[in-house]
DNA sequence: GTCTATAAGCAGATAGAC
DNA sequence: GTCTATCTGCTTATAGAC
């Protein structure tokens, strides 16, 4: 089925990055042209306007970045295999393409709703069937009790922060380019024991 | 020393408002201007182009978000304490201007020598005492190994991201505004305990 | 399908009156 | 200091030849 000609394929790949690095309002045809090898007419032609081209590209990244985080949490392993499944997937994705994540927060706000066109409600159930293993190695005494979108949001944030705000992190920390991407490479082993200590049933007082 | 101009706050305010939520290539001078009260001329006599007022805007930004984290750092109080100190100046801000970081993010990487001049390198001496208390920590049997770039990145993580992200966390989670507002409330408390968690020396397997 | 040339609109910036 | 009117350049988008 490969019905996409491959100068669409190119328009489309290098859009890809000029969205991903400028945003919406700051990317420009031409750039987008001239990465493809084309002029602006033939963008034109491919995509009807700047609007479609980038709804085509917004799509795609969000399909990137969304669908791993539940397919992962919907299979059937141990929770804790999940996570290492999920981080290992994210990573893998984010190392490829350092802009997504950055690109998808800050165009989602643009146009919030867009983005919940996209996903859809579906992912609902994943949540929920999340909450019901949590809640159940709560029972156990195997986990503190913990709510869903906490955890989830616990798992995210110590993930993507780390890439979304790299720039100013890695100014912060005073750390070479290198330095720091060796520092993120680490957190991949990293965040999966750390989710499973926030996991433990509190010692506390 | 009120040197500045009621118009001139005026402005900065409506820039405030507009670049926090557009970014530099998204905002119009005139949208800036309406929301000043005033019209595009008077916005150039006051700032010479857009590129000052944004650094205007973006300085400020940079200034009301880098500084509380090494602030914090810097007491004599114990770690814990610090952490809590600095979670709560952070979600005071964050609550207060929702799409700072988010800005700050994005516009890092349209120039992210800028930045590097704003924040200068005074900021790495906080980083090199947060080791040195990490590794006293870790002597004493008290903490777990960790290195200071990790732990801060831990700590910024699970308190900017719910933030930064938040439009695309209430859609995937399904949340309303104000659930998902109640949860990032709860997160207050939460990350300091989970900071916590994450220094305890590892029970290990 | 791909190009060159050009139209149409908009945004930042300035001139100049009050 | 503040306004109206205008200029200039850039960007998306189209017309039309090949």
């Amino acid at each position: 089925m490969n019905t996409e000609s491959d100068t669409q394929n190119r328009i489309l790949q290098s859009a890809e990055s000029v969205f991903y690095q400028r945003g919406y309002e700051g990317a420009r045809m031409q750039e987008i042209a001239d990465g493809a090898g084309i002029n602006k007419a033939l963008l034109h032609y491919y995509f009807r306007s700047k609007d479609r081209l980038f709804n085509a590209v917004f799509s795609a990244a969000v399909a990137r970045l969304v669908p791993p985080v539940f397919a992962t949490l919907a299979s059937d392993e141990p929770l804790q295999e999940k996570v290492r499944a999920f981080v290992d997937s994210y990573f893998d994705t984010v190392q490829k393409y350092p802009f997504l994540p950055g690109f998808v927060v800050h165009e989602m706000h643009r146009n919030p709703g867009r983005f919940i066109d996209i996903i859809g409600t579906k992912n609902l159930l994943a949540l929920e069937r999340l909450q019901r293993e949590l809640d159940e190695g709560a029972a156990r005494g195997e986990f503190r009790r913990m709510d869903a979108v906490q955890f989830l949001l616990n798992m995210l944030s110590l993930s993507a922060f780390p890439f979304v705000a790299a720039r100013a992190m890695q100014a912060i920390t005073g750390r070479t380019d290198a330095e720091y991407r060796r520092a993120l490479d680490e957190r991949r082993a990293l965040v999966p024991v750390w989710i499973a200590e926030l996991l433990k049933p509190s010692t506390a007082k």
